[in-house]
DNA sequence: CAGTGGTCTAGACCACCAA
DNA sequence: TGGTGGTCTAGACCACTGG
């Protein structure tokens, strides 16, 4: 059952994407809001302010909110799967695991994922498809306490974090992703069907459950032309980060 | 002046940043933060749903929430320009204009910026640098209502969002961006200092102004190994995000 | 100036978690 | 079972926008 608010965000955007609302319009003002939909303030203002965070429209104190886009398009900060993502645009999704072990952590991903010193991780090598493909290649390192989990899934599964959410509940909660570009060395080359040293894009992730603990550290390389990650800056979740050295 | 909410947010973010709660710990519970800040309830939640959408907590109905990592980070938010970035941050750039000239508009201009079809716009090639290292170049098309404005500024202003909100008020104000990864051309590796093909991160992004009128298209090429985009996402409705309003 | 959104309060009920 | 966070209400004052 979904909340009250999220029912009225959900009948204004259908307004916004049907045209009722065209880009550039004005909004209705909160009082008519809370008259239509028989809401208090409240809990209007959490419906708009839904919206606003979807990048869907602006709000400045003293204007009427105006209609910024007419789309909804799944953002990058709202995105948690790739199978997710997918299955949100339509996309005919594959996944294949190419290599799967386990190995004692390495100094760095005992870091990431607050390890002991003697550790280990599951490590996986998954590579996945878009439309047959492939664009995707996942190197994946899950906490120990998943490792198990992780093992029973068939090698073609497709969304891990689906699977994961039915036996054991929702794992993945909170990420942080770095975003970059990097050449691709001989095994992305091969498994991407690209050139050595052609341009990926890079997403280091690290995810933790709902109550803290780190689950999963990964690097995933994007095969470029397949996939555009899109940021709004209305997202509170976007800076720049300086790398050390270099 | 800021808003209570923002002072209680800002309070207890210097309490996670100076130790006072430890990553892992638990927050002081609503009631216990009502009572120590002598706010009503909705004003504290506004705070701790700031942090949360800063990443530095997170909520689980029912439990307490907990703390998730002790860096502050700015929020995209409050941050709309590499200038702002790199001042908050403590770094030294440099900017430069390599070449400026209006021209006009093409159709994909035309239909990003939503442009007539004999509008003239004005074409910016910026070479940024960090630290005296050239690391962000920028092709950048502003809508005509800006050419004036931006022709004014010298050829080394190093925030072209700032001068703009001191001679025609805030300009920026919401921004869509795509990320993907490029091979450098031969103007991308002269001005970046890098091989031909070696691979950018490239970010193009297209701003309106509060009102939603279109200001700017822009693409933007970073040198890898300088700077990367770091993005935080969570669970559940990422409720009462405020947007930009300066 | 009237209308709008931004903030804050004080209460209420519910779903969920942990002991 | 008691405490916690998630939702919703009903009112208030203020700052800002627009005509």
């Amino acid at each position: 059952m979904p909340a009250r608010y999220e029912e009225i965000a959900a009948t204004i955007r259908e307004g916004i994407i049907g045209g009722v609302y065209p880009v550039g319009s004005q909004l209705a003002s909160e009082s008519e809001l809370m008259e239509s939909f028989g809401a208090a303030r409240g809990t209007v203002r959490r419906a708009v302010e839904l919206l606003a965070s979807e990048g869907l429209i602006g709000s400045r104190q003293g204007a009427r909110r105006i209609v910024l886009r007419s789309e909804r398009r799944q953002s990058f900060a709202e995105l948690h799967s790739f199978a997710q993502w997918a299955q949100f645009h339509g996309y005919r999704i594959a996944s294949r695991v190419q290599a799967q072990k386990r190995r004692p952590a390495t100094a760095a991903e005992r870091q990431q994922l607050k390890l002991s010193a003697d550790a280990v991780v599951l490590h996986v090598l998954r590579l996945r498809f878009l439309d047959d493909a492939p664009v995707l290649l996942e190197r994946t390192v899950y906490a120990p306490f998943l490792a198990p989990e992780i093992e029973k899934l068939p090698a073609d599964c497709v969304s891990v974090t689906e699977s994961l959410r039915d036996s054991v509940g929702t794992v993945f909660a909170y990420g942080e992703h770095l975003l970059d570009a990097v050449g691709a060395g001989s095994q992305d080359a091969r498994l991407l069907g690209v050139r050595r040293g052609s341009p990926l894009l890079r997403q280091r992730r690290v995810t933790t459950t709902p109550d803290g603990t780190p689950a999963e550290y990964s690097d995933d390389r994007y095969r470029p032309g397949s996939v555009t990650f899109s940021i709004r800056n209305s997202v509170g979740s976007n800076p720049l980060l300086r790398l050390p050295q270099n």
